[in-house]
DNA sequence: GCAGTTTTTTCATAATATGAGATTTTATGT
DNA sequence: ACATAAAATCTCATATTATGAAAAAACTGC
């Protein structure tokens, strides 16, 4: 994913160090990070980092690859992460509405949450034919602006975070077919407009998206619902009964 | 789950007390819990935990009702446990025995880890005919000694550990068709000369399971695999058979 | 075996977390 | 609606803890 910068609330230094290198370690990717790379990506000096990640390490919320002296989420973390899906969060509340959603029209469905500059996949529903996705399986993550449940989260910050998540993710664009900031902003505006993102082909030849963000009332969007299909099905009227039906279900999900 | 009692290492305070009320939470259930229960099942200072609890809700590794005013598991660590799922840890890696598992038996199949004085469902596999299952689905626990995967854990620990907790779970056991500490100890007895674990219809009438741990050397075994299939199943050699499986599944887990 | 690199430990100092108590907010009973 | 209790939140002087520069140790590649 993306170069951590964790906005830090007054006092609580050890913990937003702490969160810091959480997130670094977990966009570490398959091969985790080295104790020099963390402390030369979080900025902290390397004493500082080393302890810090030998206590989570103790704690199994990191774990350590002893051999290659590499960091990456541990156990603990996994734990935490299972129940987190299981108990009242965001998750659980979108279960119903994914599968209910896949079921109405046959398609695949994702449940995307927001994550620093990216657009991680928390939960998924295949639908009948398989498409291929731009963020593969559950865990999955896309540049914040890149597929449309991505935009959907990002046209809804306020200008002044998507200028700056824009210009962090500039040079990873260019990997999705040549997409541009500008490109980006045009479907910004698009979304703004319409009330949800459109994607026809764009991004992955032939395959449609649709995605719309889950709005808590006076919070910055943090999630999105999203539809993958086959451009081949997209007929008169179906993007708009998509946007409806997300629409329908985004409402259910906010009021409880 | 139990309550939480986290052994603490040298040095970082803030941490050890941030992961004791991590796992608290954790373990709050459906409807989370509230300032003053934390901080009695904690220990801490009401004042401690709430400044603590509150920095983590502004890294939204929790969240808060604000109407009930109660904490649970936020955002970010589902983030972190959909990203732990998917990297390098113990789910990962387990991923393909359980499906070869599944795959060549028809029966449902489990990964167990051990959190406190629970043992959690970290991932299963569904057999080909649905069983009643003890953990349900992924991120539900039973306390450690019930079920064979549990009990494959618990085997292995050292003496005292084994103690500690059967103590601890003492009170837990009754709701499981009875199940007393002698049991325990037997079936920990039975476990150990046998390598593997078996439980033949005495949680769960007609349901048969057998565990084993996955035991990395130099460390105490913090993960299990599992079956669980029809009691009507087990001919003669099922049993052995299936421990043979696992044997061979988690030999080859622990040589990478 | 050696030179460079990365990790780990040390320790005096500065900075931070602490928790008792005061204050505010919320819940409950009349 | 008001009074009372209970819980949550805030404040601040103090002691404890985290900090990071530097030294030591462990590893790496040649």
């Amino acid at each position: 994913m993306s170069p951590t910068a964790q906005p830090s609330s007054s006092g609580a230094q050890l913990l937003d160090r702490t969160v810091v290198l959480l997130d670094l370690v977990a966009d570490g990717g398959v091969d985790g990070l080295s104790l020099k790379e963390l402390a030369a990506r979080s900025g902290l000096n390397t004493a500082t980092c080393h302890r810090i990640l030998n206590t989570l390490v103790g704690h199994k919320l990191l774990a350590r690859d002893d051999k290659k002296r590499r960091y990456r989420l541990g156990a603990r973390m996994a734990i935490y992460g299972v129940r987190a899906a299981r108990g009242p969060g965001i998750i659980s509340r979108c279960e119903v509405a994914l599968t209910r959603l896949r079921r109405r029209t046959g398609d695949t469905t994702h449940l995307m949450a927001r994550f620093n500059h990216d657009s991680v996949c928390l939960d998924r529903r295949d639908g009948e034919c398989i498409v291929p996705t731009l963020t593969g399986s559950i865990g999955g993550f896309v540049p914040l602006g890149v597929g449309p449940g991505s935009i959907a989260m990002l046209a809804f910050l306020d200008e002044d975070e998507q200028d700056y998540i824009i210009r962090a993710n500039l040079g990873r664009y260019a990997s999705y077919r040549n997409l541009t900031k500008d490109k980006v902003r045009q479907l910004i505006a698009d979304t703004r407009r319409r009330g949800y993102a459109v994607d026809m082909g764009e991004l992955i030849p032939g395959i449609a998206g649709v995605g719309m963000p889950i709005m808590t009332p006076g919070e910055k969007p943090g999630a999105a619902l999203s539809f993958t299909l086959l451009c081949a099905k997209v007929g008169p009227g179906v993007i708009e009964r998509y946007g409806a039906l997300l629409e329908e279900e985004i409402n259910a999900i906010i009021g409880q």
